[in-house]
DNA sequence: CGCATTTGACCCGCGC
DNA sequence: GCGCGGGTCAAATGCG
């Protein structure tokens, strides 16, 4: 039948030309949808850009103002005591405050200093002056958290050049007029000096690397743990303050616990500006949440920021800390030491929650916060989500919520949602939302960034920039501050493992990684490190 | 030889 | 007041 295979061949000739028509179609739709899909993505980047801009505006003016203050105070003392409207007008800067990351979040932190300052202000001439002391010495505080390199250099003391001891020793000992302060506030100023940051990492060295250059001062077995807790102190300014104590943790070796306290009065290099940043940011969170008492499920927006700077940067730099970081979790007041409030930032992929929930709370100023509710980990079942929690998949923005329940939202999607991409893009979104409509976010978010890229800010925007035309990725991931050693000892081995597993971007990016982002300075097990990770 | 690390002594604050 | 534990100092030691 020759007619029928015919008919049989046109007929199949037909089902494929149709085949072959669907496919082309289908093929037609998916790139339209891909071209819908970057247009918007271009929108996206030319709003982020926008907002980015106007973001550096506002952290640009804060900080001349904030510079400006300064210079007047510096000017004015020597001379003659301030006056009261004085004193009044410098409390009454919340915008001011607001570059402090340590109190600037809280509104109600601005209201009791300015509660605090009218009270003063109508004591005597003496009681005045006291005040004027004190709000130097909050300003400086505000100033040691700083995220910004440019910053860093501002004399947290009177005599700032001077460690954290003697500075507070020039306080005791110049000053007659703290006799009059009260007994909290003196401590509440000593427990702010004191503020550590223990950052919990798997490592196999002796020592994470940060990115600064340190000097070992001493060794001790301490009580409790076999492993002994070595003292470093940082060399890269002859006075710098800041120490660093590093220990294993008893209960699980491989973890290296490293405890960061006071604040760096030098410009950072910048392989050191990310962790400095998180710790400083980290430190401001715990001094907010210890001296508010706000509860649990209302997270403090700078632990938020802190969050949102990571994410943010994540999406940025591609920085292995912060990808882990806002991966794993954070602990508020673990308060090893009563004297020494210690906000821990877990960068361990076993983070167990619980373990850290049963570390007990001795914080003398504040309420405890239960580590729980302040857990980016939620892949603890027993954590219970905060209230208000909305659980998972998209994260439609409510604008009666608080940005600090939205960025709980969008963290628990990360940690759930299989399709990683997908989660991704809620957070950028709700990211996006969220620093709009909290513009305390803005001045942390842009220190933090500018920060991490050298404290220039027009290397942020510039950095930025980059990154929103998709160009500085690479770039960016040679900055990795965990890929760079210290003395050749640094330790980077499991921010890769985890970068390359967890984040496909990252992993990607990883790919495109030189041989050697180390940093310049002493490098000899880098090399090793990076292509053993390669 | 210079610099970093080691390590025992010392100081200080806290609890009993 | 005393003992304990954490933190720091500084001489000794090691290393490049």
């Amino acid at each position: 039948m020759p007619d029928d295979s015919c008919g049989a061949e046109i007929q199949e000739k037909r089902v494929q030309s149709n085949i072959v028509h669907h496919q082309q179609l289908g093929k037609v739709d998916e790139l339209e949808n891909a071209k819908a899909e970057m247009g918007e993505v271009k929108e996206e980047n030319v709003r982020l850009k926008m907002m980015l801009q106007q973001i550096e505006k506002e952290y640009r003016s804060l900080q001349l103002r904030f510079f400006d203050i300064l210079k007047r105070e510096a000017s004015k003392k020597p001379t003659d005591s301030p006056s009261a409207p004085d004193l009044i007008q410098e409390t009454e800067e919340p915008e001011l405050v607001s570059l402090c990351l340590g109190r600037s979040p809280s509104d109600q932190l601005i209201k009791k200093d300015i509660e605090n300052s009218s009270r003063y202000v109508s004591k005597n001439l003496d009681d005045i002056e006291d005040h004027c002391l004190q709000a130097n010495l909050t300003l400086g505080l505000g100033s040691k958290m700083q995220l910004s390199t440019e910053l860093v250099s501002v004399p947290t003391t009177e005599n700032g050049s001077e460690d954290v001891k003697g500075g507070e020793a020039a306080i005791k000992t110049s000053s007659k007029t703290m006799r009059n302060v009260s007994d909290d506030e003196i401590s509440q100023q000593a427990h702010a000096k004191r503020a550590r940051v223990s950052v919990r990492a798997r490592c196999d060295t002796t020592t994470m690397n940060d990115g600064c250059q340190w000097r070992k001062y001493g060794q001790k077995i301490s009580k409790g743990n076999p492993c002994p807790r070595a003292y470093y102190r940082c060399t890269v300014a002859p006075a710098c303050p800041v120490r660093k104590q590093v220990q294993r943790c008893a209960e699980d070796m491989s973890i290296l616990i490293t405890t960061y306290e006071g604040t760096h009065n030098h410009p950072l290099p910048i392989s050191a500006t990310a962790m400095a940043s998180t710790t400083s940011a980290a430190a401001s969170m715990l001094l907010s949440a210890s001296s508010t008492s706000q509860t649990p499920s209302v997270l403090n927006p700078t632990a938020t920021a802190i969050a949102a700077t990571s994410q943010l940067l994540n999406g940025i730099t591609n920085f292995g800390v912060f990808n882990n970081l806002t991966r794993k979790s954070f602990y508020l007041p673990n308060h090893s030491s009563p004297l020494f409030p210690t906000v821990t930032l877990d960068l361990t992929s076993s983070s167990s929650s619980s373990q850290f929930n049963r570390l007990s709370s001795s914080f003398p100023l504040g309420p405890r916060i239960p580590s729980s509710n302040l857990s980016f980990c939620s892949s603890d079942p027993n954590i219970l989500p905060p209230p208000g929690y909305l659980g998972y998949g998209s994260v439609p923005f409510d604008k009666k919520q608080s940005p600090q329940e939205y960025f709980y939202q969008a963290q628990h999607c990360m940690e759930k949602n299989s399709q990683a991409s997908s989660a991704q893009e809620v957070f950028t979104e709700s990211m996006t939302k969220a620093i709009t409509s909290d513009p305390s976010f803005k001045s942390v978010i842009a220190a933090a960034i500018s920060s991490m890229v050298g404290g220039s800010e027009t290397q942020v925007a510039k950095q930025l920039g980059q990154r929103l035309t998709g160009e500085a990725v690479a770039k960016a991931t040679f900055q990795n501050p965990l890929m760079s050693t210290q003395n050749g000892k640094g330790c980077a081995s499991s921010y890769f493992n985890r970068l390359s597993s967890s984040n496909s971007q990252a992993g990607t990016l990883m790919m495109l990684q030189p041989p050697l982002p180390f940093s310049p300075s002493k490098t000899t097990s880098a090399r090793a490190i990076g292509e053993q990770k390669l």
